[in-house]
DNA sequence: GTGAAAGCGCTAACAA
DNA sequence: TTGTTAGCGCTTTCAC
């Protein structure tokens, strides 16, 4: 069945004439080799009557590189990581690349691995949402040569190209939605400390308190990662001591943080926004359609993450690397105000 | 700064040993070879000085394998696949693959682009959700010697080992439990028509109809993709006529579909299940925290498409092809009763 | 205008 | 027990 693929060297055979004119021709610079039109036609011919398809790997061992993208990211079942992770693979299709996947899980090994991984795979560059805590493996590979962006989390004073969104801006939009709502004590779901989302949303958070003059009570921050249990169990503890610690909202910093909150709070029968106020990171399609239609932090839609990185990478692998092309880009966000938020201002004043 | 990548030949110089010996002892066959303790020990102390990473491209190349499982999916912004990406990008990392990701986009010709770059870049194995019109491209590569698994939707009658849910069964059980509370104008929202997902889950609502007595009404089959839109614009349609059409629920072949209709009818003030029921295929996250909680049919849980999807394909692989692994595997389905659906049983006697 | 040949890093058949 | 060498398919320098 499957007779050999053919290769240069069968066409070359096949013509008599020598492989090096048939890589030329194939490679579309036959004409300043200024091959005969005739050789160039026959060449042409032959490869598709012989099915020929060049083997990349044979062509990356030589070239030393791999027209691959390598993506790195924490969670593709994420519907945040997937939509960006989808908008890249499309986008690198169109450019002639292919997406050499790799699911960090949270995992700073794996992380690790995988970078190694794609470096020797030869990548031409890498998209990656690190987990955030360390940066050193990534910086390493970026000055071993394989160009790297980094995209929703980024590191401060790190001199790697990132695109993100402003979390921090977020963050005290959210914060601030929530305070002019009359809402004082405001819970903090946080996702995984010391990762740049993280810090920023926090920070965006006590920021926004602090300018409303409102004193940060620690214990309002909760929650260690972006999971849905996270969301699930801190929601749970809050509801059960809410006369005692007082709280009216909830700024949770991810989408499946959200819906931890939204399914505690569906079982014990709390009423959003009757009894608590949420204000969450993410939009999803899915927000308007939910129990109670939530109140989000989205980035503009017209813009996006992940085509804004990979011209960021293409601008490092073609070592073009416009002056003008700013090294961070951090997208602005949208407070979408929908029906999570009470005003409890009177209650209060 | 990067200083020439290290290779087995640099690790015979420096030992003064041959590369052969060095890529025995790497691959671990040095005591195969009856290699010295001393000299394994020696490469072993030279590798890692050395700091050297084996070069994959070049023993892809020399093997005509690459370590890699190529995996091709219509929409990896679908939740539902990329659960199942998730799912099989972390348990071929456990074995030691990579995973090469290509979106298909539902494009039938990107969908035969991407199956040829796959086995050009010498992929060990595939997984394709495949749009499901036409089946010659996948069954060629399958022939020309890459294993090929295909899930979540099938071919009949074409020897494609696949793994898929019992969407006949699936689409029956949720036909049925509308029937069963007195519905008998149901509309089917269905998606793409002649893959097998809407074929197997058409029919199933025809059976079901049929077995219970019910005429079909052909007008009452609408629909032509599984996105947002489809479910919408339909869902609006449906709505404005509904005086006319009599429908009273809605079987939605998809998790997207269905987040229009929702979309729709909260746009109309539609109440579900007031004025009509729904049931929806897959079941998300979400589905029970919607401003109506959804029944839906999902597979069981504890049964992992990805999982299965590969464990047939590494027995391709490795040819063990055991005789009693089936070749084609529908997971059971599950009807998962929320608040969607309205018993109009006395209305209707 | 075209070809010969080296070599990318690795494995494995064959030799010793 | 270890080494030599051919060759995977391709690009590119140098030669004619």
């Amino acid at each position: 069945m499957s007779k050999k693929a053919s290769t240069i060297q069968s066409i070359a055979d096949e013509l008599g004439v020598s492989v090096s004119t048939v890589s030329r021709v194939l490679n579309g610079v036959g004409k300043k080799y200024r091959i005969s039109e005739k050789t160039i036609d026959a060449v042409h011919e032959m490869a598709i009557k012989l099915n020929y398809v060049p083997n990349n790997i044979a062509k990356s061992l030589r070239l030393k590189k791999s027209s691959t993208i390598g993506l790195v990211i924490p969670d593709i079942s994420n519907p945040w990581f997937a939509k960006i992770a989808s908008k890249i693979e499309k986008e690198t299709r169109n450019k002639g690349y292919n997406i050499f996947l790799c699911n960090s899980d949270d995992d700073i090994e794996i992380e690790k691995r995988s970078l190694s991984l794609l470096q020797n795979w030869m990548v031409d560059g890498i998209i990656i949402v690190p987990i955030g805590l360390e940066h050193e493996h990534i910086l390493k590979v970026s000055k071993e040569g394989t160009p790297v962006v980094v995209i929703d989390r980024f590191f401060e004073n790190v001199d790697l190209p990132y695109v993100s969104t402003n979390d921090f801006e977020g963050a005290y939009k959210a914060t601030e939605h929530l305070i002019k709502n009359g809402h004082r004590r405001i819970a903090c779901l946080q996702g995984i400390i010391g990762t740049s989302s993280n810090n920023q949303r926090v920070g965006g958070y006590i920021k926004a308190l602090s300018d409303h003059g409102i004193a940060l009570d620690e214990n309002l921050i909760m929650g260690s990662d972006f999971g849905f249990d996270n969301g699930y169990t801190h929601a749970k503890h809050i509801i059960k001591d809410i006369s005692k610690n007082k709280i009216t909202a909830i700024f949770s910093t991810g989408n499946q943080i959200t819906l931890g909150v939204l399914k505690a709070f569906k079982e014990k029968k709390v009423k959003i926004p009757g009894q608590i106020s949420l204000v969450s990171y993410d939009e999803e399609a899915y927000s308007e359609l939910l129990y109670t239609p939530l109140s989000t932090i989205s980035h503009l839609e017209d813009e996006d993450l992940g085509i804004l990185a990979l011209k960021l990478l293409f601008d490092e692998i073609s070592i073009i690397s416009s002056a003008d092309t700013p090294k961070g880009i951090l997208l602005p966000t949208q407070l979408i105000k929908r029906e999570s938020v009470l005003n409890i201002s009177k209650k209060v004043q």
